[in-house]
DNA sequence: CATGAATGAGCCTTCATTCAT
DNA sequence: CATGAATGAAGGCTCATTCAT
């Protein structure tokens, strides 16, 4: 999933035109967040990213396309996760903890590099909002979501000894669903109480995950 | 669950007033509903509403007013909700499925009266991000979650035998944020995949919820 | 110039309607001086007058008929200042002096009964500036612009023994004017700087008024 | 008095800027002079400018900066007749009548470019109205009213051999009152009877002007 | 007479998008 | 490629005025 082959779509793209692409779906990043999707208008994003509003026209047919770019980078970082946690190298609670933290973290400092940062937690509610009107957008979270349910349901699925859930075929998919609305539903937990204690979260983690195993 | 009486905080006003309050939020929601926060105007409001724009804002002083009205009124729907949950009368797997379906059936047909219908998936999603940033729609999402989780608090930490789930107190923050949590990501799990099978949905809350109790 | 003659135009109305007219004429008066005659909507006349808007169209065609009620009004007010000052029974300076500080402290006690205050003098330049283009508001100001003429007409023409000025009929037009665009501009002064120390005012009116004299 | 070199302030604006700037500045004064400031709309003014509403904004914040930017214009027309004033080249007398008579020419033949032309007295008279409530209209004219004080005050000052006045230090203040006063109450009475003979101003001033030196 | 709900035109402003340079 | 000026369609909101009650 490095670079090396070009990501998704960008087969044919050159370095520049990547660079300059990645440039831009960074400052989008960063002012959706600030700002939402309709809160932040294409000249802000044009300064963020220190260029003209005419050339983001050059890289993205229109405002949700940036969506689609944000979205389609984000399946790459979520495969690190999955590494992870499929590997066995790292509490599943861990890594859903800190990646919650990193989310809060990213808040803060305007300045990291988004694009290897999650998305923030409101941006995912509005993205997900507006995909089920915008096809472009739907199309992106479509990816995004089918990722995220094989790296899920594959470590459901791997036997407990290899780091996995060793969860029986029959329950997969009723455990895969609550896993994934457990999930989700702790982004909107992220933006309604963004003071919510990593503490208490680790804590109900570490009191849930087990329970959801095959007894 | 009608309005024959006025609603809570309504004491003060007109039976009309209260009609014409009611017919602009039943049209809001439809219209937030189809088009989103954003993409619905005031002005398809209004028409939605069968009166002229500058009505709406004898009744509510501005857009955001609306989400606040909205959402003011789904509380004592969810009163209801509760009420079952913590009577024990109903299994609350049933409960929380028949929630969920309430919801996508009210997507379809455009008519029904939205006073009496559960929220939108799409518009909760895009209420939670929008109130990240609008102290308006921030200030009615308080009291709904508040609202909520004091039900939610209150059923857990009932004794079994009284149709609780004999959560102890030391538990109850940890639980209550799971559930909390669990429930929240079915809406973006709805929005998501509107096409999810009801009965897959309610094998996986009969598999989760009894393993989320004291064991 | 008492009310036992109805004034101006008032001839065939019943003691109620003018009492009417009236309140709702010193609460525009009120609201046109805190807010100017664009800035105050007659919502905001109708509730500092305790009636509803629509009253208000019973007894003023529109919103400049309120201008031209408020300035037909001040006709009469106008009539106690000269005859003070051709009667010679108080000194002119003071006279302006007091009026002007009159101005002031209306301004500050919003309760005082605006109909037998002079106008605010804002008010006054926005009236002026109005008339240009409203003929409504033009006739109102020609009335009391004549009667302002006559008045200072008459003092500058009357003897000194009889406490006028003495000047000759041939400088007349000249004096008048000047004294005119002073007083006038004495009401732009106090709109730019409404924190002018009185004692310098009536320094520099001491100075300059016997200094226009006939020689 | 052309606008050759970059007006005070515009420093670092680029010739087109400038240019469009003062487009607007021309179009918005010629609209305000017509329609008074409330009536002229911004669609109005980018149509006497014959640009698009939205350019307008990337050049002024908002309407009244419209307003700043145009008595901000005449700080420096002033300064030209002052430079005549105390200059001694000539008769303050014909400096403030044709001043006088030019607004009145310029409001007939509505093709002037404003940017070279005084203020319309109606406008200035709303403009004062409008500085008593809106703070960025209250700066422009701070800068004007200080530049007049300033011009006055040396001109009154002035030793008499210098074409000044002579005026005593002791008596200044009083003298910039009044003469400050009668300067702006002829804008009054130029709204107020527009048809008024220049040979009277004249004459007025001739008599009293001399009237108001030190005896 | 009086009310106040209702209208609807119009206002200022924003912003995604285009295109001449 | 890149710029940034320009467009023009909305958008949210206000308010003078009317009229059924």
């Amino acid at each position: 999933m490095s670079r090396d082959v070009p990501a998704t779509g960008a087969a044919k793209r050159g370095a520049r035109a990547q660079a300059q692409r990645d440039r831009i779906l960074d400052a989008a990043q960063r002012c959706f967040a600030e700002r939402g999707f309709h809160g932040a208008s294409m000249a802000m994003i044009a300064e963020a990213a220190q260029m003209s509003p005419g050339l983001i026209y050059r890289y993205f047919a229109g405002k949700s396309e940036l969506i689609h770019g944000i979205v389609s980078r984000q399946v790459e970082l979520l495969a690190d996760d999955f590494e992870e946690m499929e590997s066995g190298a790292r509490d599943p609670v861990d890594t859903i903890v800190d990646n919650y933290c990193a989310c809060m973290a990213d808040a803060d400092d305007a300045g990291a590099a988004p694009h290897d940062a999650l998305l923030d937690a409101t941006l995912i509610l509005e993205i997900v909002a507006e995909s089920s009107r915008d096809p472009v957008i739907a199309e992106a979270l479509n990816l995004l979501d089918q990722r995220i349910d094989v790296g899920l349901g594959s470590w459901l699925a791997r036997p407990d000894a290899a780091g996995g859930q060793g969860t029986p075929a029959a329950l997969l998919p009723a455990r895969k669903l609550i896993l994934r609305a457990l999930l989700d539903g702790l982004k909107m937990r992220q933006v309604r109480d963004p003071d919510l204690d990593p503490a208490l979260l680790r804590e109900a983690l570490q009191d849930a995950l087990p329970r959801l195993r095959e007894a």
